[in-house]
DNA sequence: CCCATAGTTGACGTTAACGTAAAGGTAATT
DNA sequence: AATTACCTTTACGTTAACGTCAACTATGGG
């Protein structure tokens, strides 16, 4: 269980393209090793490359997403960093919860809309007899 | 219960710049009155605000705002038009949908980083005696 | 009358997140 | 040997969503 992918297996799975691959590298989101001057990713590397999108799709920038992958691998940190890092892991989770609350008040939303438009369609098909 | 509002009270309510605004209604998204030159925003101008609002923060584009608040307001439609809006709310809710299974994921996420952290400290703690 | 405050319309600048094209290397297949 | 299929780097182009002046107008107070 240790796999390797090439960048256009992971561009394919992903359904993205090889230069956002690239260019996440070059951002400093992914770190592939080499065989030659090819770039060869691992596991961590698809995992990161997940977060990375799961991101995108909740409107994180690259920074934010960034910041939680390194959250996501403290590697070696002092204490002062360590507790750096919980203030971060709270600050995301206040900004999970805000969305929470987004996503809640927009289903609500579209409920209502939903409503009306049915009525207005419930209104115009009897004229139809 | 039919307020009005300057531009710069809508601004600073919201937290935005004025130039926000007036670019939100260049891209038609807000469509204030006005007294001589000068703009008057209505309560359903500020809830389209709101709505924008709420749609950025969960990484909507403008244009994606812009289509939300036309289905919150149908306005004058037909039935294809109608049907139509059917599906674009059903669209709507699909994504809510997997913004909510991506946000659950970044939760359990973050919980694992923090158990994370918080077993580095602890190991690290016992050494200053 | 002068000034401060709040509004207006251009118009050019900026940043993030890639897209796109050029020019070339490498390895297997025909 | 030539084509095909991937891979590489370099570099300029593009779009969204505003920021940032500049120059001007309108209005109420001292």
């Amino acid at each position: 269980m240790s796999n390797t992918y090439s960048i256009s297996e992971l561009a394919k799975e992903f359904d993205v393209t090889t230069r956002t691959i690239r260019f996440y590298e070059a951002e400093g989101l992914l770190h592939p090793t080499r065989k030659g001057q090819t770039r060869v990713y691992s596991d961590k590397d698809r995992v990161h490359l997940k977060l990375i999108l799961r991101g995108k799709r909740l409107g994180f920038s690259l920074a934010e997403s960034k910041e939680l992958i390194e959250l996501y691998t403290p590697g070696t940190a002092n204490e002062k960093q360590l507790l750096r890092f919980l203030e971060k892991i709270q600050e995301r989770r206040q900004h999970l919860a805000q969305q929470l609350e987004d996503i809640r008040i927009m289903q609500h939303e579209l409920d209502e809309a939903e409503a009306r438009c049915q009525d207005v369609l419930k209104q115009q098909a009897p004229t139809k007899e």
